[in-house]
DNA sequence: GTGCCAAATGATATCGGTCCCATATAAGGA
DNA sequence: TCCTTATATGGGACCGATATCATTTGGCAC
């Protein structure tokens, strides 16, 4: 084996201290262009502050290289990321992406990046998940609700960055909040029924046992069995059958175990439209007619309710709505520097009257 | 007393050139641990590589501190985001939500976080998205084919990152691909049709024209149309009716016209199961027995097509599948620093008999 | 011509980490 | 004992942009 050279003199060469990389920077178009770095940034940022003259050699050279400034080191520098945080229980689900899509258009405009993350209502994973979009600097968080253990709430605390909890509106929001109320939704349903004349109520929802929680949902059954509670009426037909999330075979399952449970059952309300078309779908196997046998009423207004036979009566949220009106509070938000007051706004609630609850 | 390392001593003055952020920074737990910076650096990358006694002092330092790594200063410094970008048409699409999905689970175990854009299926907004996407400087690229106009194919190549084009094959791979052939679906699906012996076979699908174009769907419909034209049937019908993205009103709407047009139809291939079902829906309403008087099958195998009555035939395609194994390879991947051969991985179509396609 | 101010551009420090290498100490072998 | 090698830690440069302030240039009134 041979020593190495004990020559002190080295050769003056580009010094290969880390792996060079292929990329252009801004170094290489300031020096194609013969103008600072800068300059340049003041082209790519703000063309106005530069004489026409010098901005052509800059979008020239730009165009030369194939340069696409590098965010991360623009983020590191100006302090700011344009990342925008969310966390959701899942995209696998039309109202969440619904929001996601809403509040990329509304961010799109501003220059927002969207960074999202899910957590398949596992709260375990819900911190970890925190944590990592944390890591990333965004400059406001946005949550669906019921994210309440105390370590991300202290981790919200620490990031100093705003939040915005959004769909269910949580009784002690951590700042702003925009969303409605599934507990209401809970009781508006029962309080339709009722009006109606029902008097055997049933309801259907998963199982808040087990790994993985809809809180949401199960915040809806809460309002549902108070509103029957304080109608006097029984609260044995709201049966919480599976697991979360829920689906359509959740819906074609429970309907039937409930049906056996309570044959006598004269409506039914399901934790949401994917139960409920699921509980539709199972009435025509059991050849029972809705809603002349038993009628079914929904939450979410998914676009299948509108198509099924009968089309199924639910409660309806603008969840699109919803992502947008977010996205345009957080651009105003992050542009102005005073920090406003937390405020939380009710979208409210629509009941869509279709034709699977009876109509007498 | 000696004078302390100059790592630690005590800053003259809270210098306020730039406002100073309320965050810790590594800086500030390396001085409550009385360790260096990269220690502490150390400590959190890869603790083993510290003695048990100072690695405590450091992660008591961490929690006191609340400190929150920023992984933007990280990136910048270690070249290596750990971002994976992926580009789809729309997350409001079950399978696309599932593939995005899929590719999360695979990515989280080795600690990437996916950065995702949508372009609702406007040409343009896809330039104008990845070059949002490349600034971030993601570690690879991950898209839904038919991403193909100049600018774009430019950029991917500039940006020396593994590319992965996923769901449909393409015939010029960009590099990488893992999906199955949409032309394939729509062959396979007017064989399966043409061998149970119907001779009047349509198809609906949406219209090509338009700003949004379906090219996924519109492959499907060309091997369909070319499979009925070698076994010399007509195609006229082949009805692409309104605009992309489709749906279940779509199919609905695409059934009645195309029934209205062609009363002798047998049998009909849609697009996607979301037309299919709508479809079923519409004969329902239309008072025509499914399969009795028509069958229809889909693509897609959503959940929906198993529920409805009768359970929907179609052609299924695992998106989740898709997306974890897309995931896996690209951890392969990244954690290798040979740069494998472009690979295209056909993962195949399997045919789900249901009950929607007559059986005679 | 001189002086003043605004507009255009440049020089340099810095953001918060990690890379690379140097150094100190401990352990093992001749 | 001395040298070699491995382990633990520190020092300083650097990643690629932007913030801040300094400097240069040009226009215009006197």
């Amino acid at each position: 084996m041979s020593r190495p050279p004990r020559e002190t003199a080295a050769p003056a060469e580009p010094k290969p201290g880390r792996r060079a990389s292929q990329r252009p920077t801004i170094r290489d178009v300031s020096r194609l262009a013969g103008v600072s770095r800068m300059t340049v940034s003041r082209v790519l940022s703000d063309p106005e502050l530069v004489l026409p003259t010098t901005r052509d050699k800059v979008f020239k050279a730009v165009a030369d290289l194939g340069y696409v400034p590098d965010k991360t080191a623009g983020s590191l520098s100006s302090r700011r990321t344009g990342f925008i945080a969310l966390m959701l229980p899942t995209l696998t689900n039309a109202n969440f992406a619904a929001v996601a899509h809403g509040l990329t258009e509304a961010l799109r405009e501003a220059d927002y990046h969207l960074l999202i993350a899910y957590t398949d209502y596992d709260m375990a994973e819900e911190e970890r998940q925190l944590r990592n979009l944390l890591a990333r600097r965004p400059e406001a968080i946005v949550l669906t609700g019921a994210m309440h253990r105390r370590n991300a709430s202290r981790m919200l605390m620490a990031a100093d960055v705003p939040v915005v909890e959004i769909a269910d509106l949580p009784s002690q929001p951590i700042e702003h909040a925009i969303g409605f109320s599934n507990y209401q939704v809970g009781r508006t349903a029962a309080r339709y029924l009722l009006d109606r004349g029902f008097t055997r109520i049933g309801a259907i929802a998963a199982s808040p046992e087990g790994e993985v929680t809809d809180h949401r949902g199960e915040e809806r059954m809460r309002g549902f069995e108070e509103e029957l509670r304080l109608a006097r009426r029984p609260t044995d037909g709201v049966l919480r059958h599976g697991t979360a999330p829920v689906s359509f075979h959740h819906g074609a399952a429970a309907f039937r175990a409930l049906v056996e449970q309570h044959p006598d059952i004269e409506a039914i309300f399901a934790v949401s439209d994917l139960s409920a078309v699921g509980a539709v779908m199972e009435a025509q196997r059991m050849n029972l007619r809705i809603p002349q046998d038993i009628s079914i009423m929904g939450f979410g207004d998914f676009e299948i309710g509108r198509e099924i036979n009968p089309a199924l009566t639910t409660i309806h949220v603008d969840f699109h709505a919803l992502g947008l009106r977010t996205g345009k509070m957080l651009v105003d938000l992050l542009a102005s520097d005073a920090t406003p007051a937390p405020s939380t706004v009710d979208v409210g609630l629509r009941i869509v009257e279709r034709a699977s609850v009876r109509d007498r």
